[in-house]
DNA sequence: TTCAATTTTCAGTAATTCGTGAACTTACAA
DNA sequence: TTGTAAGTTCACGAATTACTGAAAATTGAA
C-alpha cells in the first residue's frame, strides 16, 4: 500500500507507542489514530493495508475501539464491507471515553467502597479501614456524580466554564452574596 | 503473619484486581491499598508478610508508588528501617494522582500534537489530518489547562462547585447579564 | 573502620498479553 | 441453493511483563 503522508504517520505511530500507557495496545492505538485522522470511512481492509496488521488483529482491534465507543460502524451504498468512522465532535468523544471508563473502572469500585461502609468492623484496624474507605467513597462519588452533571451541559457552556479557569471562584462567592442579601431583604 | 480482617481483605484484593485496568499490575495495587487503609506507616516487611509477596517485589512496588507519589516514606525515631504512608487527606491524593498522570499521559500526546500543527501538509489527506489533530488538541489543552486551575482552589472551594452540578450554568448566565448590566451603566 | 540490618539489583523463570494464519461462520448476489 | 466475499474465532508461537531468590550495595550503629 502507499506509505502514510508525514503527519499522518507520527500521529499514528505515536498512539501506538502510548497505548501502553493509556491500557490499550498499540495496534489498538494505531488502528484508532488512523480512523480519526481519516477524512473518509476505511474497512478492515484498508487499515490492516494501510498499518501492516493481519486481518484478524484488525478484527478484534475494531471490536475493542466499539465497545469503547470510539468508532461508529458505518454501511456505504452499495458495498458490503463495513467501515468505520470516529464521531466527528471532539467533546462527544471525549464524554464517551469517560463514559464507557468510569462504567468499567470506577462503578465497580464504588460498590464495592458501598458494600465495605455498611459492614460491621471486626476490630480497630477494620474500623478505621472503614473511615478512609468512607473518605474515597466520598471523594469519588462527589467526582464522578459532577462530572455526570457537566457533561449533560453543552459544549459551549462547558468551554465557558473551562476558560474561566479558577476565577469560578470570585463567580461562586459572587452568587454567595447574592443570596445573603436576598435573605436580608426577606426579612 | 495474621490474616487480614475482613474488610482490609476485601478492599485489597478488589485493589489486585482492578489493578490491571487502572494500568498498575496486581501487587503494586494491593500494596497501595494496604498502606491507604492503615493507621501506622508500614514498612517493607510488614507488607510482604501481610501480602505474601517477596520482598524484592514489594520493593519495587514502593518504588514504584513513590514515584507516583501515592506514598510518603517517614522514619520513625529508633527504627532504621524505612516506613510508608499515604497522604490522609484523599483530595491532595486525587491531585498527585492526576498531575502525575498528566506529566506521563497527556504532555508528551500534547507536544506531539502542538508539533503536527506547525508542519506543512504534503497533501490534501494529510491537511485533514492536521485539521483534525487540531481539534483534538484544543480540547486536551483547553481541559488540562482547567484542571490545574481548578487543582488550584481550596478542597472547599471545590466542593462547593462539584455540589452546585449541572446548576453552575445558572450562575455563569447570571454574571453574564451582571457583565452587561455594568457595561450598559458605564456608558 | 567493621559488621549486621536493610534495601536494591539482577538473572532466570513464570505468567500474561499480543499478533498471526488458518479454519470456520455468516451474509448476500447470482 | 450455491459460491464467494467478508468477518470472526481459535490455537499457537512471539513478545512483554511480573515475580522470585540470591547476590550485591547501602546504611548506620558500635
Amino acid at each position: 500500500m502507499t506509505q502514510l503522508p508525514p503527519i499522518t504517520q507520527k500521529f499514528v505511530s505515536h498512539f501506538g507507542e502510548m497505548g501502553s500507557r493509556w491500557g490499550i495496545n498499540r495496534t489498538v492505538g494505531q488502528i484508532y489514530a488512523l480512523i480519526f485522522v481519516s477524512e473518509k470511512p476505511l474497512n478492515a481492509d484498508d487499515i490492516a493495508d494501510a498499518l501492516e496488521f493481519s486481518r484478524s488483529n484488525v478484527s478484534i482491534g475494531l471490536k475493542e475501539l466499539q465497545s469503547w465507543r470510539l468508532v461508529k460502524l458505518k454501511h456505504l451504498a452499495g458495498d458490503r464491507r463495513e467501515y468505520f468512522e470516529a464521531p466527528q465532535d471532539v467533546w462527544e468523544i471525549f464524554k464517551s471515553l469517560a463514559e464507557e471508563k468510569r462504567r468499567r473502572e470506577v462503578e465497580p469500585t464504588l460498590s464495592m467502597l458501598r458494600a465495605s461502609i455498611i459492614e460491621t468492623p471486626a476490630n480497630d484496624a477494620d474500623a478505621h479501614a472503614q473511615k478512609r474507605i468512607q473518605q474515597m467513597h466520598e471523594l469519588i462519588d462527589l467526582s464522578s456524580t459532577w462530572f455526570d452533571d457537566v457533561a449533560r451541559l453543552s459544549p459551549e457552556t462547558i468551554a465557558r466554564l473551562m476558560r474561566m479557569g479558577s476565577s469560578v471562584k470570585t463567580v461562586l462567592d459572587m452568587t454567595d452574596k447574592l443570596k445573603i442579601v436576598r435573605r436580608k431583604n426577606k426579612t
